[in-house]
DNA sequence: GTCTATACTTCGATAGAC
DNA sequence: GTCTATCGAAGTATAGAC
């Protein structure tokens, strides 16, 4: 889509070396820090070939993105057909790792036009795989677990998600593990309603948490 | 605390617009777009101003950051003397420029230490002084609204508000509307039970919105 | 695929004239 | 307070030998 020349083979241990430093680069000290040189000393191998691999830096950052996207959008398709949707949902979304990375790219976004692209489309994806999970998680449970659509539910999962992370990272837990608890009791009183089949029975727990 | 040499003064106008430019830099193109250069062309002013006025970028950076969070924390102390300390508590969390900005900053942080220890220092004020204002207001009332402790109200604030924002960039608004909603729901349920004084008895309102 | 060498740009920062 | 001139470091990117 971009140039004429070809670029690196996506097999190569050198490309993914160079992916692997980019993402310890971004995460360390910021995607403002990640430069061809330093990317290079990180994965121990000649400046030049961040060129040969992708050359640009630009298509370096959408290289890494797209490679995290797609491991991310994976982890949560296997989440949506967990037994726990929701409670998997959750936690893929609480994953620090992935948090802090997506928090990068979307400072990252406001200054790169391809990365913004990139970033709009995968969050599109993201919410979309997520919000049929949690449709079909809430249509087949009762109680009042369904008060909140699939949509607010997901706004809700990331914002929350999100500054937990940002709280963490600066070294601010106040009130974390209320929010925790308050997200725990949310879980649980959804887990306590088996999921409703249309023809066989629900199967009732032994002893079903409280409401 | 820094350097030997005095900074240039705080009331001019110079200095002012280098201050304006860096913002305005920070909030179109990224903290990492922010140069002296830069900067000195959108303020319409000289490079070497730049160091006589701040000597360092970090200087620059902590300048701009020490404005800002003043200026938040004075509207966020109007806020929590306000009628409704809820509502407007919600709607300073929820100002879209101070929201990306902080975000710019908190990416920043990540790489420049003075920044960080700052922005550590300024959102432990700010918590401590919304929690307070939230600790009172909802002692002062009655209903579920209190069913939150401050600690994690504050939380949810920040989070809604941040998501709400960062989604709003990127042009996604899947669920926002009902998500403002339910923090509508929540201000008004909270707004319908007017502060219990010690020894006035509480005012009853006509018709009392639904718990 | 990997390397050296290099062109060109921009950066932070300083010295010193005015 | 404002300016010009300049230093050295680091950035992106390319050419070409191996």
């Amino acid at each position: 889509m971009s140039g004429t020349r070809p670029a690196g083979a996506e097999g190569s241990n050198t490309r993914t070396a160079l992916l692997d430093a980019t993402v310890q680069l971004m995460l360390e000290q910021g995607y403002a820090s990640v430069s061809t040189r330093k990317v290079a000393a990180k994965a121990e191998a000649n400046p030049a070939l961040v060129y040969y691999y992708f050359h640009t830096m630009d298509e370096l950052f959408l290289a890494v993105f797209r490679r995290g996207a797609e491991a991310n959008l994976r982890r949560l398709e296997q989440a949506a057909a967990a037994d726990n949707p929701l409670r998997a949902l959750w936690e893929v979304a609480s994953e620090p790792h992935d948090v802090a990375l997506t928090m990068e790219f979307i400072a990252l976004a406001n200054h790169r036009e391809a990365v913004r692209t990139e970033l709009v489309a995968y969050s599109r994806r993201f919410r979309r795989i997520e919000n049929v999970a949690l449709a079909s998680a809430v249509r087949t449970r009762g109680a009042d677990a369904g008060r909140l659509s699939p949509a607010a539910l997901s706004v809700l999962l990331g914002g929350l998600s999100r500054i937990l992370a940002i709280d963490g990272v600066l070294g601010i837990t106040d009130g974390h593990d209320e929010v925790l608890a308050l997200v725990e009791e949310y879980l649980q009183g959804f887990e306590g309603f088996p999921p409703v089949g249309d023809h066989v029975p629900p199967h009732r727990p032994a002893e079903p948490p409280p409401a």
